[in-house]
RNA sequence: GCCCCUGUAGCUCAGGGGAUAGAGCACCGCCCUCCGGAGGCGGGAGCGCAGGUUCGAAUCCUGCCAGGGGCGCCA
């Protein structure tokens, strides 16, 4: 029986307890808490119902707690039910129910654990969106590792995702790439305000490659020579880094075809005529500061040309058009100001600011000898997504990125990337899906079989019994990682379950030793090893790290 | 000044109102006749401060302190 199985039945036991004695129903949630007590002295699981309605219904908690073990204790399922502390019910399952968890594991292999609370929903899902200014540095790697992460399991989830970047090809940051790049291929230093770093030179020379007049061109010809090869250059490297890294996307939109198309003229005009935008000193502003700004914001300069939001406003619009129900935008800390400007461009095209779902991450810090250091490209030391797999591989840099809250600042350590370390604990889950594989190697070589006839009820030792309570747990955490966009919530489970099942191995011998017979406790404990290396192969698999056989 | 994030073990971080707050790393001590020791077992040590809400607060609310980020007709 799952939890969420579990809980239901929890739910209407409670539901029948109070009409039959005439009590309001209405006061039970809709989905009641069924947890894991801690001390494992607490059982298998708890509820705190009791302790949740006693008050509204007017009862002492532990009477009702009371009532509510009874009823539980006469399910087949339910092997115990006690009260406990001020009115928990504390619950151990019966064998087969247990069981069952592991048979539900076997059974739907590859989807064990996917659910449909997005089921339905048509998900925008942009992430990076880094400029193309330069090569994607390692925070920008953080975005692509959650981002994709993240758009895995809202996949698992039942939603319809749409993996987009969004492709900042105009503006004033691409006049200065281009600038930088023309003065260093005339053997000139980089503006003032340019970029430095030795890959303009490197593209600046490709240009010239490509177009070896490019420098005796007339002023906007040449510019739009550079700008033309250098950013799609610029592009493609980007796309390529994070391919390598595990990361695609189905969609990229260009800032500039927005322009091209028309379509930020036309979404300025209809906001102009439906008088969602106003004219003051000459611009035109868009009211952001009703959606938590702290002013309104320039959408039509002085000067008549469009600013930045502009885009952003005809890129939702797009967006939109397309068939979204739902647009989330993962960006950087430094951007966190942006989040009224988008709700209020939402709001002006007449759709529900929520709509728009804006996560904000916190920043990459580089830390060497202990100390932070600003990353810049002048300084020369940018670490990019290329230097982090260089480093210590796509799986332990994806590994590093997700693992912890985006609303954590993370702190990479130089040093420990020089150091090539396994101090990562991708190695500690994946090493445990290697473990699981070679036992099942094993079993192969001694024939012996996963049949749909094993015992598993024989797994009653409490390292099996944890082992199998936390397979059940998984679909709960993808639920919640989904939920809450939060996909370190699959890492940290998937470390619990690697430990959980390291235990497990170092008491219950799987595969029969020596000349030893094979049992139907071995056949059982193999069949759990199967079902534990399918779920870390599953959560792995979410997180885009791969669930190696061997080591 | 205003806005966002953070403050939990020596370090890096988990912890969606629940019972005795966890993991990795580091440190100390144990465990290999047999399935992979990249493992397991044991040990020490912690919720920034002050109020509030609640049967119950690391978690929710308010204030303060400290750190990071942002407040442009740049993007």
């Amino acid at each position: 029986m799952t939890p969420a199985a579990l809980a239901e039945l929890v739910r209407s036991t409670a539901l029948d307890i109070l009409s039959d004695r005439g009590l309001d129903t209405s006061v039970v949630p809709g989905s009641v808490t069924v947890e894991r007590p801690r001390n494992p002295e607490h059982g298998d699981y708890a509820t705190n119902l009791a302790l949740q309605i006693g008050k509204q219904l007017g009862l002492a908690p532990r009477e009702l707690a009371g009532w509510l073990a009874e009823g539980l204790a006469d399910s087949d399922a339910i092997d115990s039910a006690d009260i406990a502390g001020p009115g928990f019910v504390n619950l151990r399952l019966a064998a087969d129910a247990q069981a069952g968890i592991v048979r539900d594991v076997i059974a739907s292999g590859e989807r064990y654990g996917d659910g449909d609370l997005l089921a339905g929903r048509t998900i925008n899902l942009e992430f990076v969106s880094a400029n193309p200014t330069g090569p994607l540095h390692i925070g920008g790697t953080r975005w692509a590792a959650v981002g994709d992460a993240l758009g895995r399991i809202l996949t698992a989830q039942g939603g319809a995702v749409t993996r987009e970047y969004y492709f900042n090809d105009a503006g004033a940051q691409i006049d200065r790439f281009v600038r930088s790049m023309i003065a260093v291929a005339k053997g000139e230093p980089a503006p003032e305000d340019g970029y430095s770093g030795a890959y303009i030179a490197d593209i600046a020379a490709d240009v010239l490659r490509i177009e070896p007049g490019a420098l005796s061109l007339p002023d906007d010809e040449r510019a739009e020579t550079f700008r033309r090869i250098g950013v799609g250059m610029m592009f493609d490297q980007i796309k390529q880094s994070m391919h390598d890294f595990g990361t695609d996307f189905d969609t990229y939109t260009h800032e500039n075809s927005l322009h091209e198309s028309g379509a930020v003229d036309r979404v300025v005009a209809q906001l102009k005529e439906s008088g969602h935008l106003y004219l003051k000193d000459g611009a035109w502003w868009l009211r952001s500061s009703d959606y938590g700004d702290d002013k309104d914001r320039p959408v039509i300069r002085s000067n008549g040309t469009p600013a930045y939001i502009a885009g952003d406003i005809a890129y939702f619009e797009d967006k939109r058009a397309r068939g979204f129900d739902l647009c989330i935008y993962m960006l950087g800390a430094d951007h966190h100001g942006y989040v009224a400007r988008l709700k209020a461009a939402a709001a002006a095209l007449g759709d529900d600011p929520d709509t728009v779902e804006v996560l904000i991450g916190q920043m990459v810090n580089l830390i060497a000898d202990g100390k932070p250091v600003r990353m810049s490209k002048r300084a020369g030391n940018v670490i990019t997504i290329e230097d982090l797999v260089d480093a210590v591989g796509v799986d332990a840099g994806r590994y590093a990125m997700i693992r912890s809250s985006v609303n954590s600042t993370l702190d990479i350590d130089l040093d420990l990337l020089n150091r090539r370390t396994n101090e990562n604990p991708v190695f500690y889950v994946q090493y445990a899906h290697a473990r699981m594989s070679a036992i099942l190697r094993g079993a192969a070589e001694l024939d012996i079989g996963l049949t749909a006839e094993t015992d598993l009820t024989l797994l009653t030792a409490d390292g099996e019994g944890d082992l199998i309570r936390a397979l059940g747990e998984f679909p709960r955490v993808l639920h919640a990682a989904a939920e809450l966009r939060e996909p370190h919530r699959v890492a940290r489970y998937l470390e619990e379950l690697a430990g959980t099942f390291h235990r497990f191995y170092e008491t219950s011998r799987i595969l029969p030793r020596g000349d030893e017979d094979v049992t139907p406790v071995h056949r059982a404990r193999l069949t759990l090893a199967a079902a534990t290396r399918q779920v870390l192969a599953n959560g792995l698999g979410l997180l885009g790290v791969s669930a190696p056989e061997r080591m």
